[in-house]
DNA sequence: CGGTAGATGTTTAGGTCTAAACATCTAGGA
DNA sequence: TCCTAGATGTTTAGACCTAAACATCTACCG
C-alpha cells in the first residue's frame, strides 16, 4: 500500500557516504538524523513561506498571532510569554510586535511612560487573519505528509518527541527549565 | 534501559491541545510531526550556531567549505552545484563566496571579464578550517542524540527518509528533479 | 519610605536568507 | 559569423534573526 521503509539512497546518505570516503575517521553517525531533520525543516519552512506569502501573511507574524489566538480569551500575553512560546529571542518579539501593531493586528498596552510593553493583545483584525489562514495552512501541510501512513506519522512523532525531550534537557537546561528563549 | 516511547506531555502536544480547545474544526493532525521537526531544527540550529561561534566559524561558511571538502579532489565546484547541495538560493551562494574569498578560505576562478564565477575551490586555509572543525562539531552533535538508542536513531532516520522523499516529490518537483534551489 | 538588584523589554550592529530584477555567458540556428 | 534564447551568476530590497549593550520596572530589604 505504501512504499517500503527505505525509499532510496538519499541525498543525506550521499553526504554520509562522501564523508566516509573523504575522511574515514569523521564521526558520521549523527548525520542520518540531524541532517534529515534540518533538511525537512528547510523544505517545510520554504513551503510555508511561499504558502503564506500567497495568503498575504508572513511566518513570523502568523506565529505571533496564532500564539495569541491559541492562548484563548482574552488573547493577551506578555512579551516574555510570547518569546518562550514562539521560540525566538525577546528582541525578536519586540520587532514582531512593532510590525504587527503597525499593521493593526494587535493592540499593545504599555507602562505609564510608554517605553515598555505590558501586554500584547489580538485585535479584531489579527483575529480574523488567524481564522482565515490557519486552517488552510494546516490542511495544506497535512497533505505533505500523505506519503507516510497514519501509523508511520505516529511513530515519527513519538520518536521526535523523545529526541526533543533529550535536546531540551541537554540544551535548554544549562540555566533553568524555561530560559534563554528556547522552549515551546 | 531508556525512557519509554512517550516521555511526557510535550510542548507540542500543548499546541495541538490548545487548537482543539479553541478551534475544534482546525485540522491538527500534521502538528505532531511538523512542529516537532521545526522545533528540533531550531534547537539544533541554535546550538550549532553557538558551537561554531566558539570555534570561530559560522554555519553558512562551514556549510560551503564542507561541501567543497566532501566533493573530494580537486575540491572545486560551480555556484550552481553549491546552491543545490547547500540547499540555498544561488544568490545566497554568491554572497557566501564573496565572504569566504575575502577571508581567504576559497579561491575563485572567474570568466574572462571577471564578472562571473566559474569555479570555487577550497584554499589551503579553507581546507584546514574544515579539518579542525567538522569532527568536533559532529562528535558534539552525536552526543545530543544519546537519549535515543541506536535502534531508535535508525528508525527515526528511516522515517525521516520517507518523509523527505515525499516532500521532495511534492515540493521539489513542480518543475524538474533538481530545480529552484532545493535538494541535497 | 528610599534604594537597589534582578527581571523584563528595547535597541542596534551584524549576519543570513529569498525573490526578483538584472547582467552575463554560451550554444545552436540561420 | 552573428544573434538570440535559455542557462547561469550577481545585485539589491526587504525580512528576520541573535547577541549584547542598554533602558526600565518592580519588589524586597532595611
Amino acid at each position: 500500500m505504501r512504499p517500503p521503509e527505505k525509499p532510496d539512497f538519499d541525498a543525506v546518505d550521499a553526504i554520509e557516504h562522501a564523508w566516509r570516503r573523504e575522511r574515514p575517521e569523521t564521526p558520521v553517525r549523527s548525520i542520518g538524523v540531524i541532517s534529515r531533520v534540518w533538511h525537512a525543516a528547510k523544505l517545510l519552512g520554504d513551503d510555508r513561506r511561499r504558502t503564506l506569502a500567497a495568503l498575504g501573511v508572513d511566518q513570523a507574524t502568523l506565529d505571533l498571532l496564532s500564539t495569541l489566538r491559541r492562548a484563548g480569551p482574552p488573547y493577551r500575553m506578555t512579551p516574555a510569554q510570547l518569546a518562550e512560546q514562539c521560540l525566538v529571542s525577546a528582541g525578536a518579539i519586540s520587532q514582531r510586535v512593532v510590525r504587527a501593531e503597525a499593521d493593526g493586528l494587535v493592540h499593545v498596552e504599555r507602562t505609564a511612560s510608554g517605553r515598555r510593553t505590558r501586554h500584547v493583545e489580538l485585535s479584531a483584525r489579527g483575529h480574523h487573519v488567524v481564522e482565515v489562514t490557519v486552517d488552510r495552512l494546516l490542511t495544506h501541510e497535512q497533505e505533505l505528509l500523505d506519503d507516510l501512513s497514519d501509523e508511520q506519522q505516529e511513530r515519527l512523532a513519538d520518536l521526535l518527541r523523545v529526541l526533543l525531550a533529550g535536546l531540551r534537557t541537554r540544551l535548554g537546561a544549562p540555566d533553568e527549565p524555561g530560559q534563554v528563549g528556547d522552549q515551546r
